[in-house]
DNA sequence: CACCATTGGTCAAATACATTGACCTTTATG
DNA sequence: CATAAAGGTCAATGTATTTGACCAATGGTG
């Protein structure tokens, strides 16, 4: 019993391995063309779904360094993905916005993502896919950041 | 709908990214206490599986280029926690196996993902539980390296 | 209103990491 | 036995991340 348990949670830890790997896989190809990484896609990403967030709540996010975050979020703007204006109410934060050029992209590499994970969910069913949120969820929760999100 | 959607495909991709967080947070914490990196569990977690596996297998099955995985391992090999023998069969093979003290890091590397899985299999249930095995495995498959397995 | 701690954000140097490309050794093939 | 291929290593380069110092605007407090 215990060692049977022992390879169903190891198998676990293989799906999650390899699952990710494959989650990540096409935007990573996409970003590789354009000589971007992950942490570019997380950056479009978020903004995306919270135009005008700041570079803290962006950090709070992504859970990284403020140092790590900022090397890669230059870049962005430099290319013309990424605009920040100045809040009017704080003048010390940096509203972050996507360009007509960031939409576009992010929509690409999510897009990729969407259609992999929406073909999966129709081939498993519905059931699956809420078991399978149920699990995730779980997860997600136990995420070290969680308290700031 | 259309937009439904999208919201429901966006909330499995903000799953994946937290819950794939969560799941490498703890090995990471111990992993840094000694100067470690996830890629050094990895070559831990698949010699433990796979005991006298070749440099090779092990490359194909973490995905990472040969140069890129010598590091690490010279590293695992330094600190007495891997050690290789040349195969009996052909001589330019280099069997990998882990140390008494590599077992025991490997072990407790991945009893801290173990123990938080199987808290979460516990209080989703065996039906979540199968959902999210389904799901994950779909995924799995779409892994660009599940031909080299 | 002047002081000072706090928050938001940036920069540069050091360090760690992966990539590239050359290289050595052993084995299989004609 | 020559040569190609497979298994593996090494060193140099380039690219990230980390460390730690720094600047600017704001919010309190006496």
């Amino acid at each position: 019993m215990s060692k049977k348990n022992e390879a169903r949670l190891n198998s676990a830890l293989e799906l999650l391995f390899y699952g990710y790997r494959a989650f990540t896989a096409l935007p990573d190809e996409i970003l590789a063309e354009r000589k971007l990484a992950r942490v570019h896609h997380r950056i479009l990403y978020f903004v995306a779904r919270d135009p005008g967030l700041s570079v803290n709540k962006l950090l709070s996010r992504l859970c990284v360094s403020k140092q790590a975050l900022n090397a890669p979020l230059r870049e962005l703007q430099e290319r013309g993905l990424v605009i920040s204006v100045a809040s009017e109410q704080d003048r010390r934060v940096k509203c972050l916005n996507l360009t007509e050029e960031g939409m576009a992209l992010e929509a690409q590499l999510s897009a990729s993502q969407h259609k992999l994970l929406s073909s999966i969910f129709n081939i498993c069913g519905p059931e699956a896919e809420t078991g399978w949120r149920m699990v995730m969820t779980a997860l997600a929760n136990n995420s070290p950041d969680k308290l700031q999100r």
